[in-house]
Parts: C-alpha cells; sequence; structure tokens
DNA sequence: AGTTGTCTTCCGCGGGGTGAAAGCGGCGGG
DNA sequence: CCCGCCGCTTTCACCCCGCGGAAGACAACT
C-alpha cells in the first residue's frame, strides 16, 4: 500500500481536495468518486456539476458519470435549482457510524435534559484522527452559533470537547497534534505546543477542560467541557457547553455538566461511574 | 441516460444488495464501491471483510482493495474487534443533505420543545422516493422503541409520517406507490391500494395521518403526523409523534402537533403559516 | 448576434481493475 | 502436537472498462 493511511487528517478542508497532480499521477476509480464526495463540505453544501469538477480536479466528462451514478444510488440529488447535494441516502448510511449511533442513542436524554437545564449550547464529540466531531450538538436559543452541529468536524486544539478527547487520547495521538502545525483561529488559539501540553495536563488533573474563544472572536465565547468514559474505563467522548463569556458564572457549570456526563458514562457501562444511584426509578 | 432514475426505490433492503450477476455482466468501478457501502445497514452496522464481500457480491480480493481506499479515506473504519462499520467522515457528509441540514437545524428548537411538552417519542421525517427518512427523532424516555432514529427509512404507507408526505406528493408519485407492492408489517398494514387511496383522501382532508401498529405490532402503538410546508407551501417534511395506543388522548396531541408544525413552517417561511404571531420576542 | 458558461453526448486509446491463486496467522478439535 | 478451517493479506498478468478530448445543445447575459 503506497497511500498514506490518513493522508490528511482533517484540519484543511477549507480549499478544494483535487486529486494528485494528474501529470503521471495515477488516481484509482474508488478515489475518484471519493474526490466527488469531498467537493462537499460545510461551506459547499450545494454545487453545480462543474463545480465539482473543478474541486474535486476531475474532468468534466468524468464528474458527469459519477455524478450520474452517485445520484442513481442515492448518494447525491439535484435541488431544484439544478445543484448537486448530498442525498439522504448518505445520511442513511452515515446514521449508523458506531459511535454516532449506538453513542447518540444513548446520550441524547441525558444532553437533552443538560440543555433544557442550562439552555446553552451543548456538543457531544467523539475523536476522529486529530479532529473532534459531534455527534449531536444542541444550540442555545438565541445563539445562532453554526459553530456547533451535528457531523461539525474541527481540530483537537482548538476546541474545549476537543482539547478532553485529546488530553486522554493515547500519548502516540498527542505527539502526533502536538508536533503538527496548530492552526489558529482567533489570537486566542493555542498554538504553541508547550502551551497545549501544559493544557493538556491541567485537563488530566482537573478532569475539565475551558477555552476562551479559541474557535471563533466574534462573540466572547466560553466552552467548559468533560470527559464521558465507556465499558472500560476509557474516554469515549466528550461532554461540552458553550456560553456567553464573562456572563453566567461558567464555575457553575460543572457539577451539572458532570453530573450528566456520569450519566451517560454509566449507561455506557464505565465502571468508574457504576456506583448506581439510578437516574429515575 | 439509459439508466433508470432510480433503479430500485428503496423499500427492499432486506438481503444483501449483490450486483447483478457478473456472468457477462458489466458493472461500473463507482457501482462496486456503492455496493460497499450498501453492504452496511440497520442490522448489520458492522462486518467482517468476508460479510462485505459476501453481501456486496464482491471477490474478497476487489472488497479488500475498496475497503482499504474507503478506510484511508474515513468512509469506514476498523472497531477493536476487528470489524468494520461505518466512518465518522460519512457522518459529517450525510450532515450536509440538504433537508438533513437545513430542516433540522431550524426545526430541532420546536420539535425538542414538542419533546418536552408531550414526552412522546417525536419524529420529522422527509420523504425520498417511496421511502420516508426520520432527520430527526427523540425517543420517551421509557419507550426503546427502535423504529424510529435518525436515518431511518420506512416505506411510506406504513407510517403516519409517511402517509402525510404521501397524501401531499406529486400525483405521479403517489401512483407509483399505489401501483406497487405495499409490504405488509402487521396485520394492520394497509396493503390495500384503494384503503391506501382513501386514507390519503382523508388525510389530504384533515391535515392529520393516525396510523395504529401499521409497522410494529410488539406493543400498541399510535402514530399522529402532521405536514410541514416550507417557503413555496408545499408539503416539505412532516411531524409525527408515537404513543402507546389507547393510552391518553390521542386526539388532545393534534393541537399542539400543529402547533410545533406551524412554527417550524413559519419558520421555513410558508405563506399559510405567516400571520406572524411571533414565538418569542 | 456574439459571448460565456453550463450540461450532455460520442469515441478511441491505454492503464487501472479484476479474479485466481498462493501465502499468512489464529483458533479449535482430533 | 498437528491438522484443517476460516478469515485476511499479497502478488500477478490479462483485458475490459473508464478516461479525457472534442464537439454539440442549451440558457443567460452584454
Amino acid at each position: 500500500m503506497t497511500r498514506q493511511l490518513r493522508p490528511a487528517p482533517g484540519s484543511d478542508r477549507s480549499g478544494a481536495t483535487r486529486l494528485a497532480g494528474h501529470a503521471g499521477g495515477s488516481a484509482t476509480a474508488a478515489s475518484r468518486v471519493l474526490a466527488v464526495l469531498d467537493a462537499f463540505g460545510p461551506a459547499h453544501a450545494s454545487l453545480t456539476l462543474s463545480e465539482i469538477s473543478r474541486r474535486s480536479g476531475l474532468s468534466l466528462t468524468t464528474t458527469h458519470r459519477l455524478v450520474g451514478e452517485l445520484r442513481a444510488w442515492g448518494a447525491l440529488e439535484r435541488g431544484a435549482d439544478g445543484r448537486y447535494g448530498i442525498g439522504l441516502r448518505l445520511l442513511e448510511l452515515g446514521a449508523l457510524a458506531p459511535q454516532g449511533l449506538q453513542l447518540r442513542e444513548v446520550a441524547v436524554p441525558y444532553v437533552d435534559d443538560l440543555h433544557q437545564a442550562t439552555r446553552a449550547n451543548v456538543v457531544l464529540g467523539v475523536r476522529d484522527g486529530s479532529d473532534v466531531v459531534y455527534v449531536e450538538a444542541l444550540r442555545a436559543r438565541g445563539a445562532v452559533r453554526l459553530m456547533s452541529r451535528i457531523g461539525g468536524r474541527w481540530p483537537l486544539h482548538a476546541t474545549g470537547t476537543g482539547q478532553v478527547l485529546l488530553a486522554f487520547a493515547d500519548p502516540q495521538v498527542q505527539e502526533e497534534v502536538l508536533s503538527g502545525p496548530l492552526k489558529a483561529f482567533t489570537p486566542y488559539t493555542i498554538t504553541d505546543p508547550a502551551a497545549l501540553r501544559r493544557t493538556l495536563a491541567e485537563v488530566r488533573r482537573t478532569g475539565v477542560a475551558a477555552a476562551e474563544n479559541h474557535l471563533t472572536a466574534d462573540a466572547p465565547a466560553l466552552a467548559v467541557a468533560v470527559p464521558v468514559r465507556g465499558a472500560g474505563d476509557e474516554v469515549v467522548a466528550s461532554l461540552g457547553v458553550t456560553v456567553a463569556a464573562g456572563a453566567t458564572q461558567a464555575q457553575a457549570l460543572v457539577p451539572v455538566l458532570n453530573a450528566t456526563a456520569r450519566g451517560i458514562s454509566r449507561a455506557l457501562g464505565a465502571p468508574s461511574a457504576q456506583p448506581a444511584v439510578r437516574r429515575r426509578p
């Protein structure tokens, strides 16, 4: 296998994901299919055929045929305006992701309660490579923050949820992130490896991550996150809330956040959360 | 275009989705990739390589290479037990589905409130071919009904949510469903085209669909659903609740259900729901 | 009418994809 | 212990299918 296991572990999906230069380049048929899908992203949820062609680096002819096949299968669909978008078949398939389905099914009631109790933005994230992917996200009524939504993906170092996952991840994963470039989203984003290392140690010590304005500076935001543990007591997810910075007493959120996380952990069978108090008769 | 637009509009995904017999058969490379993905389903969320090979009808060699590529890209991932499952990358991609993302983002607060108020199973579904696909699903605390979850797919005629979508769909779609086989899930499922036609007319007249035990007979269940309209006043989704049959006064659910649906419709810009009452200052 | 952009169709060449076969490793039973 | 079974991985050579170029159909501006 000449390919890297994970060519570009997320982080860099702002521009088009062109295939390797076609000069002498050998692209597999499967990679072309994936390149078509890769053309879509949060900022490009609907595209014309030509746009898909450009962003994927495929010839218009090839794009045309592949899009036709993907559409027949249901992976893509054509809207009323003639533009292409992701089809419901992919939504159906994506919902089968183990960390998405099982985890979300178990956690939703707890996350729901937390959202109702705090009225804050609540997210539940899992680690995928060097990124955190949200499997559940509930927006506060007022906040129109589009940062957090199901399927959202961000570098681990730039969010509270990600920092928790990174802090409890394999040392190997940590080193990979620490040695790689740490993209800055705002001036407050941690970009110094040493500072990140200190932060992670602090997260491990306290069991809580607090990130202020690491991801966006539009509206001062404070993210607080805690780990969720699975049957093997390993950290399988991260539960976080985001509130207006300086607003309410952020520290007051920690107990209820921890209580919710423990509830989910217990439901997942985590030993450390097993002193059963039984959430409800 | 010699291909059918939608070869097999859902409904039949119980068994393996073998490719057309390989005897003289010509399968495109893209179709092989899709066949691999097709091997996964609600009842087969994690598979071994050999299982994928069998269910997709591809040779073990081809399966091995394709799975490798899909895994490198993030479409598939290998669990701790060595079995393959859907990767988070597909969850991320599926979340971009227009009817999934935009609609869900707008509707979640309303659906959330409805769930909190009624404590019932709540689903929000859109039509895809002859099926209804759930883009949001909230389970009641007690009920462990696995019928309704995000990404769930059921024939239109067998659920209340689907009947609403079918009743307001293009006549062409209706005829397609009415002329096709109507699979029975329980003895109560409507399988007679004439009966279904009457039901649809009733749904159009009253604006409400009530389906009892159409999908499952384990626990007597009653599903009530109403339409959600978009900017063009066309029905874009269906909002439904499922409660224990005979239990609480099901009719009492209709007003709150309608109120919620109107709220979503208004948020989507539906003219008929525009006499703005402003949900919240 | 000219221009630009899009989508669609057709066709011949070439190289990536395919299946068969053999090698690898773990498991359980004789 | 040794063997057979099962699932996974790797290699290889042929050949068919997918690729890109080019040209045509269509729509929207200028």
